[in-house]
RNA sequence: GCCGCGUUGGUCAAUCGGCUAAGACGCCUCCCUUUCACGGAGGAAUGACGGGUUCGACUCCCGUACGUGGUACCA
């Protein structure tokens, strides 16, 4: 690559950052890692959407979480700064106005109330999806029709208009998608689209434009959805006379919806039980969204399991870290076909990171939850429990649900499970463990089930049959790590006062 | 409706014309464990359809069907 590959991620802070926009960072970033090159983060902000409080701290924060930080942009800084679109906004006006004198763009006047009169009225007359475009615009109030007095008079008055690109009759526009390959549309097909709003704000399209030349972005990634509009990017980089500098594009393919239609939305998350964004986040009108940080996934695995969303290194290798990732990453191997979000596949990764994680690190996400529920236990302890739970734990606040016995005494027993074979022979042993277990000098696990077994032999009794309602005193059900294990970590006292405890409620 | 993009098991997917079509998730069976889980061994399950091109097509081309995206002074 001659050119220096400078990637950006430009999300709209209209809301927190949900997965597909993560999974579009973390290509950027992958791919500027792996040539050298820049990642940037820039803020595609308006005059509506700039105020949504947190937004941007949020994408910021998310990106941290995720280990793909931006090494310039909006909270980072850089040579072309600002990177905010709402700070720009004086330079848009320039160069849409510069398409104007060059004859691919004109002023329109037409009211809001105009354009839908304009809608109905070729709906009416049978057009499914009517289009300000080079029929259409010769019937509307802009200077293509008006008399170029009347314009600058207009002008002059400040009268609120936008400005529209011109496009051209049936011209064929292609360009070459790092993705896709050769993509073409006939200009017939696309509008007249607003370039700069009443607002002098620009649209997406113009910004984007703008932007990435301004800032030397070499490669453009994005969602799948802005294809169709992509021949009026390509066309505003030539009207532009920046064909040389355009970014290589690549569309990427969408994330959809599990239960069949559409792509994934901000809305199915809590629809269907899962996360779909980064952290949790509290819309406009106090609808709580939960995050797959607060949910008790690692970024790691959230990562891994998004960057095999529409990519595959073509390996059998299936777990890999942020380097693996960026050495094996090629944009070419990426999907054209959209992929459906899968919660289990999601839920495994999460399990195997889990699994690589230190019992110091899940102590201490524990003790947080131990101290919501009042429990205090010495570090050492927490920390050995949770090497004993470790491997049952989907999530990194597992811990409790599977290790609340090492911590405070069962309060229900599932006695359904020991009633139906429970008889005096059974009683008499346990009564008896306990005096064995009074005078065992090592409570290791070993001696622990020595003890246990011999007694078992002693009495004729199957082992078999009494591990279970040993487990059941312990524990309250049929869950846990090996009872000895049990039995040695909670202490010798504390197992004998539960077998006395649980023998009165059998 | 029109335009774009896509289509290998339920899901993620490998294959760059030679296929007895990898692997993973999920599911099922068995082993380990008289708990749950982990681990191990197996299993069921895939090229949308119809035409070409070719000695040979999942791979290339065309049509159809289906899916999906766009069709806003939203991104």
């Amino acid at each position: 690559m001659d050119k220096k590959v400078r990637v950006r991620f430009a999300p709209s802070p209209t809301g927190g950052l949900h997965i597909g926009g993560v999974r579009t960072a973390l290509f950027n970033y992958l791919f500027a890692k792996k040539h050298g090159g820049d990642f940037l983060l820039r803020i595609e902000d308006t005059d509506q959407t700039r105020f949504v409080e947190g937004a941007e701290e949020y994408i910021i924060e998310t990106l941290k979480w995720c280990g793909i930080e931006p090494n310039e942009g909006v909270g980072y800084g850089g040579d072309y700064a600002p990177y905010r679109q709402s700070e720009r906004k004086p330079m848009y006006r320039q160069y849409a106005e510069q398409l104007v004198a060059a004859g691919h763009a004109y002023y329109a006047f037409d009211t809001p109330e105009e354009l839908d009169e304009m809608r109905e009225r070729m709906k009416a007359s049978g057009n499914a999806a009517p289009q300000y475009n080079w029929a259409t615009r010769e019937y509307m109030k802009n200077s293509l029709t008006l008399p170029a007095d009347v314009v600058k008079e207009k002008l002059a008055a400040g009268e609120k208009h936008v400005i529209r690109i011109k496009m051209p009759r049936n011209e064929e526009v292609k360009f070459e998608d790092l993705i896709r390959g050769w993509v073409s549309f006939q200009t017939n097909q696309v509008d007249d689209k607003v370039l700069l709003k009443a607002d002098n704000m620009p649209t997406y399209h113009l910004a984007v434009v703008v932007d990435d030349y301004t800032m030397k972005i070499s490669h453009a990634f994005r969602g799948e959805e802005w294809l169709p509009s992509a021949p009026v990017h390509v066309l505003l980089y030539k009207y532009l006379g920046w064909e040389a500098e355009m970014p290589l594009w690549a569309h990427l393919p969408l994330i959809l919806k599990p239960d069949g239609n559409g792509k994934l939305s901000k809305r199915d998350g809590d629809r269907l039980g899962f996360p779909v964004f980064s952290l949790d986040w509290t819309t406009k009108d106090g609808e709580r969204q939960s995050g797959f940080r607060e949910r008790g996934f690692l970024p790691e695995a959230l990562i891994n399991f998004l960057v095999l969303l529409g990519w595959n290194p073509g390996v059998v290798q299936e777990i890999f870290t942020l380097d693996e990732m960026i050495k094996l990453f090629d944009i070419e191997r990426v999907h054209q076909a959209g992929a459906k979000f899968d919660f289990d596949k999601c839920k495994w990764f999460n399990h195997q990171y889990v699994q690589k994680i230190s019992n110091s690190v899940l102590a201490d996400v524990t003790e947080k939850i131990l101290a919501e529920k009042n429990v205090t236990v010495e570090r050492a302890y927490l920390e050995h429990v949770c090497g004993l739970v470790k491997e049952r734990c989907t999530f990194m606040n597992d811990v409790w649900d599977n290790a609340f016995f090492f911590f405070q005494r069962p309060i229900t027993f599932d006695v359904e499970a020991v009633k139906p074979k429970w008889n005096d022979d059974k009683k008499s042993f346990f009564d008896v463990l306990i005096s064995k277990f009074d005078e065992l000098n090592n409570w290791e696990n070993t001696s622990i089930e020595k003890c246990f077994k011999d007694l078992a032999t002693e009495k004729n009794i199957k082992v078999g049959e009494l591990q279970m309602p040993f487990r059941i005193m312990l524990c309250g059900g049929k869950f846990g790590p090996p009872v000895f294990e049990i039995a040695h970590t909670i202490g010798k006292t504390e197992t004998i006062e539960r077998v006395k405890n649980a023998l009165l409620n059998f």
